[in-house]
DNA sequence: ATAGGGTTACCT
DNA sequence: AGGTAACCCTAT
């Protein structure tokens, strides 16, 4: 007797991707736990959890159905003593040349692909207020929210501004490990961008429509709600560069210092 | 508990 | 038959 072979609803998907959002790739048990997503994945083992986002990963590391080109393959010289990370991808747009509805003629008009400084602005606030961490997010979180969550691609030249000053040693942090931890998750987010040039650049604003529509649209009502009143008041348009320039240097912010006008 | 390799079931 | 996704096993 074969086992019906269960497979994942889009529910647990989006679990697993908040999950993993929150409290990184690996902490399978942890996204297990946590009541939040419990109850949507209270049928799935920690193996289970792992499992399916190696199947995302691979998805969306750029077999994306044509062109077989493999990933260059950075490899680290031997010269180097440290173990190369592996590379953690992120499962991006789910079936994007598959099967495309004809029905949807909510094809985003805008071809921006350099949405404006306010945008930017009201996607890191969106995203601090969405991630609700009341020890403030760090850059990398931000960062994450932001390509998985909206489905945006940040230039690499973003990420290595991030990056240089934390790989310059200039980073004078109390706790050791957490700064550790935000480093390493750069450092993977940096390798990972000119790899994936073509097929990020491809799948560079694409929502991944189902499972998120109605959540997708929650924050679309928010981004442009908080993007009117950036629009408005110039100030806050201010406090958000300062805040991204301070983001830029590897520091952590916490969103009580924003919301106290203390940065 | 997690990562990785291997196996089985399903779909085209 | 070939590819993908869910499941299983084992070493660390």
């Amino acid at each position: 007797m074969g086992a019906p072979k269960q497979k994942w609803t889009s529910e647990e998907e989006e679990a697993l991707r908040r999950g993993v959002l929150k409290h990184g790739a690996g902490k399978w048990r942890t996204i297990q736990k946590d009541p939040e997503f419990s109850p949507v994945l209270s049928s799935r083992s920690n193996i289970d959890l792992k499992d399916k986002w190696r199947n995302l990963s691979f998805s969306a590391s750029g077999l994306g159905s044509r062109d077989k080109q493999r990933v260059p393959r950075p490899k680290a010289p031997s010269s180097s003593p440290s173990p190369s990370p592996q590379l953690l991808l992120l499962p991006a747009p789910n079936s994007v040349a598959d099967a495309a509805p004809p029905e949807d003629s909510e094809k985003s008009p805008h071809d921006d692909k350099t949405p404006s400084p306010k945008l930017y602005s009201a996607m890191i606030l969106e995203a601090l207020g969405e991630l609700k961490e009341p020890n403030g997010s760090e850059v990398t979180t931000i960062c994450n929210f932001i390509e998985i969550d909206k489905s945006y691609k940040l230039t690499d030249s973003y990420a290595k501004r991030a990056l240089a000053p934390m790989k310059d040693s200039s980073l004078k942090k109390k706790d050791p490990a957490k700064s550790s931890k935000a480093a390493k998750g750069l450092a993977l987010f940096a390798a990972a961008s000119p790899a994936l040039d073509a097929a990020e650049a491809a799948a560079m604003k694409v929502a991944d429509a189902e499972a998120k529509s109605h959540l997708a649209n929650e924050h679309m009502m928010e981004v442009e709600r908080i993007g009117k009143m950036a629009e408005e008041t110039e100030s806050l348009l201010a406090l958000a560069e300062e805040l991204y320039q301070r983001c830029s240097r590897g520091e952590v912010l916490t969103i009580l210092q924003v919301a106290k006008r203390e940065i």
